[in-house]
DNA sequence: CACATCGTTGAGATA
DNA sequence: TTATCTCAACGATGT
């Protein structure tokens, strides 16, 4: 039995840990590797110029990993439906191989190819590759549903034990007998399109950091993993969101276009803990594994995971309407200089700390402008190189405290939170120059600073940077109250009677609490 | 069912 | 410098 296979890449850029792949190699005669530009993703979603780099950097690398063994990668525009509805005939195909894609739009993607290969006779294969386990499975060993707290789904996958160990790349052994058909003039009609072509505004990209590309992510791992010291003490919540190059690994974007296997890192980062003391989740580097794991879950178990309204875990809040507050946090002109430095980098080479991302998200939200989360999410998504659906839509609904997330008391500020690591402001003035003059007692805070001192730094508030554009210290008190509000009306169950809604009242007392408080003692 | 515990990463005061 | 407490008081989970 000789096989015309086509391996679909989506996700799963790359040649390492790719068994849909491997299984495309199993009794095949022609391979074709293919990626589809999907207009879907350009009428349903904002991709920045930065990400589009990204793609054709990850989508060049494959193809030159993919003509190392003898292959190609064949690039096609349309919706898959159609796609594959030519390229089947076209090319005789009997097997389409994929990696398991578990985004709703993916999802429904999916089952209609899978429809239209099964009229045509050809066979599928899909693979777990994107994710460390099936997540289905772990949704099943939670009764059917997404566990809601870290402690728990630890709980579950440490019940099913370690992730599968990642599959090598194919060999030219592999390739034994497997040919690529294509000519020269399949360059062209195959070929990579330019950012030009994909992007409107393909002047405005930053500078190129972090490139796309599965070697590039390899390396980028390699030189984290061989830091064995600090691979073993690492614990996220200490490394600092604003100091001027990254304190993490920023391997996100690899992870979530596949550049990079995630079981590939989890057992890199397994053979380095080896007979060492090491950190542990959630704050070790497995840790932050672990939560990509548990919002892809959460993202899969749950209906309407990237929305408010009818999203059975999120809490309902009146947010604003307010474009004039969205636009100014999104252009980097709130007049809190920690805030705009961080929107800046992020515009500007699509990458932020973890913790940025709260300040500014919190600050969005239920800190200060009181946005709906979900207009920070399409913001992220648009200019976040590691834009993950589940992640984006997950952190969001935390840091604006809707679900998994509830002391909304915490509120972080766009003045106090970056000063702990960054005292004179450094990062500030690297993504603001136009503060670079200020003395540091006022970088955080220049609208305090004396006319005088304004006028010595060149940068007047008001006419040269903005005023700030809420007080934070009396809008976040406002703010809390508006959450707790919030939280008071949570959907009263319908099941639930009367009296049991005053049950509820009375435990929420806080006699009782000042009880437990002081037996503590 | 009642209740205790706990939660990757708050800020600010105090010791 | 670092640890602990208060502010006010959330929901999910486990016993």
């Amino acid at each position: 039995m000789t096989h015309s296979s086509i391996h679909w890449f989506r996700k799963g850029l790359r040649l390492h840990d790719n068994p849909a792949l491997i299984a495309a190699l199993r009794d095949c005669k022609q391979l074709y590797p293919v990626y589809i530009l999907d207009p879907w993703y350009s009428n349903n979603t904002n991709i920045g110029v930065n990400r589009w780099r990204f793609l054709l950097g990850a989508l060049k690398d494959l193809d030159r990993s993919l003509k190392k063994l003898n292959s190609r990668l064949f690039v096609v525009s349309g919706k898959p439906t159609e796609v594959f509805l030519k390229l089947f005939e076209k090319w005789k195909i009997t097997r389409l191989t994929f990696e398991i894609d578990t985004e709703p739009y993916s999802q429904c993607r999916d089952e209609e190819v899978q429809k239209l290969a099964k009229d045509h006779g050809v066979e599928i294969i899909k693979e777990v590759s994107h994710t460390l386990y099936n997540l289905e499975r772990i949704i099943d060993e939670n009764k059917g549903k997404a566990p809601l707290t870290y402690k728990r789904f630890q709980t579950i996958v440490s019940a099913i034990g370690p992730p599968r160990k990642p599959v090598p790349p194919p060999t030219q052994q592999d390739m034994q007998g497997v040919n690529t058909p294509y000519s020269e003039k399949d360059d062209k009609k195959y070929g990579i399109p330019t950012l030009d072509e994909l992007c409107q505004d393909a002047d405005f990209a930053g500078p190129e950091n972090f490139p796309g590309g599965e070697q590039e992510a390899l390396r980028r791992l390699d030189k984290h993993l061989e830091r064995t010291g600090w691979v073993c003490s690492f614990e996220k919540p200490q490394t600092s969101p604003n100091s001027l190059t990254p304190t993490t690994t920023v391997l996100s974007p690899y992870l979530s276009f596949g550049c990079l296997s995630a079981r590939t890192f989890w057992w890199g980062l397994s053979d380095v803990y080896q007979g060492k003391k090491h950190s542990q989740p959630p704050v070790s580097l497995h840790g932050q594994l672990l939560w990509r794991e548990f919002f892809y879950t959460a993202g899969l178990g749950i209906p309407n995971f990237d929305k408010m309204e009818g999203n059975g875990v999120c809490v309902q809040v009146n947010w604003d309407n307010n474009p004039e507050y969205l636009a100014a946090w999104r252009e980097a002109r709130t007049g809190f200089p920690f805030i705009d430095a961080i929107m800046t980098q992020l515009r500007q080479e699509g990458w932020i700390h973890h913790l940025a991302r709260h300040a500014v998200a919190c600050f969005l939200t239920r800190g200060d402008l009181w946005v709906s989360w979900e207009e920070g999410k399409k913001v992220f998504e648009e200019l976040l190189l590691d834009a993950d659906w589940a992640l984006n839509a997950a952190n969001w609904q935390w840091l604006s405290a809707s679900a998994f997330f509830q002391q909304y008391f915490r509120v972080y500020s766009p003045v106090a939170f970056g000063k702990k690591t960054d005292k004179n402001g450094d990062y500030i003035k690297k993504y603001l120059p136009l503060l670079r003059k200020f003395p540091a007692e006022y970088i955080y805070e220049p609208w305090k600073a004396p006319r005088s001192i304004q006028e010595r730094a060149g940068c007047i508030v008001g006419k040269d940077y903005p005023r700030p554009i809420v007080q934070h210290e009396t809008i976040s008190k406002k703010n809390i109250q508006r959450m707790k509000e919030a939280y008071a009306k949570r959907s009263p169950d319908p099941a639930v009677s009367p009296e049991k809604e005053k049950g509820k009242k009375r435990k929420a007392g806080s006699v009782l609490d000042m009880l437990t408080k002081k037996t503590k003692k």
